[in-house]
DNA sequence: CCTCATATACTTTTT
DNA sequence: GTATATGAGG
């Protein structure tokens, strides 16, 4: 617990004026811009520094960190730096050391906000009615006691209640209102009954000694509120405050800095308003917006010279951002001047849009594209909502192009390593009545809900634990058969894990493979015959590895609570497939962003639900995603796409007609969208040679097509708006067909996209019957498939 | 108590 | 189209 040794350094806190002040040299300042240098030498007082993409915000504000500890205005541990994301966190840990040279100790205060407050809480815990070893719950435990809940208050109704109950209370956490500040305006929510099931659930988490992630804040706000002699403590150690994205802060987080900074106001926010993405998980773009009038005085500074992207990617990005209102404004810059324009292409639907980025990857790879020859490391698809993805795993697949997913359900999150660590959980503390619940009856032990429920009603009876309950129930032969010879079986076995998780000598990888073992756990995923059984089981085999960096399995736990994140990365280059939110912070030299179309980005929903301000938000994620690019980025958009099943056709996003015309390429020949869906099937069924010719003579397409902003391009806008939505499908199967793709017969070795390879078995009008080696056998169309030696460079 | 069929509903995501 | 939850039936 290396912040109880802080607490020494609280009370044994030296005078700065006994130090040294020598004048030291200062290297870090060298490489910095004007800006970036006024940004980190004025070091008195509130600075906000207004970071656009890309612009070296982390640089500034690493050398700020730096200075400050040269200059000798405050030590390493007496300066609070917040981010949101533990990556962040480390990055600038890192940074700084780099900088400062290994004299430095590490910065116990540089970490995420939750972190911090993980910190702070657990020596003040008392002060809120917890003890000091509370457990973290995550977003799963947290909805499993909103369900308890919700049953137990007899609140039946639809079954998404109790995420939209969690959704509820987390919304009123992140305005820091506790259940006796919630205005009287928010009553209605949840049948008019939330505000006392919000006060019910923390009365509940209090019992089981838990918080959940918003509590973290919560908690440590009332007690600054609430104990002026704690707050002021903590004002005075944390002599400099610096605060990452700042644009993402929520309201209590916002408080929650203000009273720190309060007293010597020496706060350092540094943030892009452009690139608020985050308000609908409560991030408060006003929070940024406000800045010079919550700290009078205060000095912004702007960080415009960008040092990522060409002049025509910024020029497009900054056309795209000017059409938000209430901006703090910035306009980027480059040093620059060579690049490629954003280039813009319209496509007939999702899958030829997933197709025609495949194969642009190919060509960018072999150096085909006018672009120099680009690695798949060098190359991301950025969607708006996962669903998007899939189009591309798919396509990706059968072409064989290797790409990763980024963000998705994370290694901790999975089912299997949660089960896992429940049972971990109940070893440290065997009171852990959330994760009895979760692996009483995983792998099936023969307790159903009767038996839990006598169990709980045991426990309640004696104000016990659900374990201790269990053990009473046991006693009492309150419970027969089966279920009761198995749950002896389990609650000897907690006791012998608890013992073991006591005993220093003890080994906890041993211990931990030992829970595993015994609980059935592992047997039971050997016995599973899905398919993801031997991932899962391949989950816990890391996870047990994991353990190996942990001095026991409390430490394992708590780092795990915080740490979410999934880092396992193996394998050569690959094309980085992720949605625009994760993709904030990050660059790369190629960008695609497909799926620029109305409805879908823009969000409809987001557009439904915000209005104006939703769209802001949708607008300055294409701001963001167009600044990831370092050298092309490529926006595309495609006429109609399956939603949900169902096959829909659209507009192109109001966002392209916000792109600088200057500063865009447009790849889509003369007709190609909207136009004439020839054009489109042609395109989709010519052949792979004609298609990478001619896309590979970008410059001559590109000024033939000199569509975009014409009469015409809006002409086919209005006439996509009126066609009928079945039309197209039609019109593309015509032409495919027209095409009259290679016929196949009886004996022919065929490969389809879904199926994989087969053999033609017989035919039946346009219809094949097909033996697939994997898939069995199955009646296809004839057109969706071709002849197996083909297969490695048919686009389909 | 478990398995299967049916219904229903779907952004974005860190801690 | 898919995941998930609920209900009926084994």
């Amino acid at each position: 617990m290396d912040d109880f040794d802080e607490s020494e350094a609280f009370e044994g806190a030296v005078s700065l004026s006994n130090r040294a002040m020598a004048a030291r040299p200062t290297p870090y300042l060298d490489g910095l811009n004007p800006a970036q240098r006024e940004a980190v030498e004025t070091l008195d007082g509130p600075v906000l520094m207004l970071a656009g993409a890309g612009t070296g915000k982390t640089k500034a504000l690493t050398a700020r960190i730096a200075h400050l500890m040269v200059q000798g205005r405050a030590r390493p541990n007496e300066i609070l730096a917040v981010t949101f994301t533990n990556k962040a966190a480390r990055e600038m840990k890192g940074r700084v050391a780099a900088l400062m040279g290994e004299t430095v100790e590490g910065m116990p205060w540089l970490g995420t906000f939750h972190a911090i407050c993980v910190k702070l809480l657990r020596r003040h815990a008392e002060l809120v009615g917890l003890k000091s070893n509370f457990t973290i719950l995550d977003t799963d435990d947290q909805q499993r006691l909103m369900k308890q809940l919700i049953v137990a208050e007899n609140i039946d109704e639809k079954r998404w209640m109790p995420r939209q109950l969690a959704g509820i209370i987390d919304g009123w956490k992140n305005r820091a209102w506790t259940p006796d500040k919630v205005p009287a305006s928010e009553a209605s929510a949840f049948d008019n009954r939330g505000t006392e099931l919000y006060d019910y659930y923390q009365q509940r988490l209090r019992s089981l000694n838990a918080v959940d992630f918003g509590d973290l804040l919560l908690h440590m706000l009332t007690i600054f509120r609430t104990h002026e002699d704690v707050l002021a403590q903590y004002q005075r150690w944390f002599r400099y405050v610096l605060v990452d994205e700042y644009q993402d802060t929520n309201v209590a987080q916002y408080m929650w800095l203000r009273l720190l900074a309060q007293g010597h106001r020496n706060i350092c926010c540094v943030g892009d308003d452009d690139q608020s993405i985050y308000g609908w998980r409560g991030a408060e773009v006003g929070n940024i917006l406000r800045f010079e009038k919550d700290f009078p005085g205060a000095r912004v500074v702007r960080l415009e010279q960008n040092y990522r992207s060409t002049p025509h990617i910024l020029a497009a990005a900054g056309g795209v951002i000017d059409a938000n209102e209430g901006r703090l404004g910035k306009t980027l810059w480059t040093a620059e001047e060579e690049g490629h324009k954003v280039r813009l292409i319209g496509h007939w639907d999702g899958d030829e849009e997933a197709r025609w980025i495949g194969e642009e990857i190919e060509a960018m790879g072999r150096g085909t594209r006018g672009v120099r020859e680009t690695g798949l490391d060098e190359i991301a698809i950025l969607v708006r909502a996962s669903h998007q993805m899939r189009a591309f795993e798919d396509r990706f697949l059968t072409i064989g192009l290797p790409y990763r997913v980024i963000g998705g359900p994370r290694f901790y999150e999975r089912m299997e390593i949660r089960d896992a660590m429940a049972y971990f959980r109940l070893a440290v503390s065997p009171d852990d009545d959330l994760a009895f619940e979760r692996v009483v009856n995983t792998p099936k032990r023969g307790l159903g809900d009767k038996a839990r429920q006598k169990i709980q009603v045991t426990a309640r009876e004696n104000g016990a634990s659900l374990l201790d309950g269990a053990r009473i129930l046991l006693a009492d032969k309150g419970l027969g058969g089966k279920g009761a010879a198995e749950l002896r079986v389990l609650v000897d076995a907690v006791a012998r894990w608890a013992h073991g998780a006591r005993d220093q000598e003890q080994n906890h990888v041993d211990l931990a493979e030992q829970i595993l073992e015994e609980s059935g756990y592992t047997a039971m995923w050997q016995a599973d015959r899905t398919p993801e059984a031997p991932g899962r089981l391949e989950n816990l085999k890391e996870l047990v590895k994991a353990l190996d960096g942990f001095e026991n399995l409390q430490g394992f736990l708590e780092h795990v609570a915080l740490i979410m994140d999934n880092e396992t990365e193996t394998g050569g280059p690959k094309v980085s497939i992720m949605t625009l939110h994760a993709a904030k912070g990050l660059e790369f030299p190629a960008v695609f962003l497909p799926g620029w179309e109305d409805g879908l980005f823009p969000s409809q929903r987001s557009m439904d639900e915000q209005g104006l301000k939703g769209l802001e938000e949708e607008r300055r994620l294409a701001y963001v995603g167009i600044t990831r690019a370092e050298e092309v980025a490529t926006i595309s958009f495609a006429a109609n796409r399956r939603v949900y099943g169902q096959w829909q056709s659209a507009l192109p996003s109001r966002f392209v007609d916000e792109l600088p015309e200057a500063h865009v390429d447009v790849l889509t020949p003369p007709g190609l969208y909207g136009g004439g869906y020839g054009a489109a099937g042609m395109a989709a069924s010519a052949s792979p040679q004609i298609m990478a010719n001619q896309a590979s003579d970008l410059h001559d397409r590109a000024s033939r097509a000199d569509v975009y902003n014409s009469p015409g391009w809006r002409r086919m806008q209005s006439r996509a708006r009126s066609r009928p939505v079945s039309q197209p499908r039609e019109t593309k199967a015509m032409v495919v067909d027209a095409e009259a793709v290679s016929p196949h017969d009886a004996g022919d070795r065929v490969f389809h996209t879904k199926f994989g390879y087969g053999t033609v078995e017989g035919l039946e009008g346009d219809k094949l019957e097909i033996a697939f080696d994997k898939a069995g056998t199955k009646k296809v169309v004839g057109r969706f498939v071709v002849a197996a030696d083909e297969a490695g460079d048919v686009p389909f």
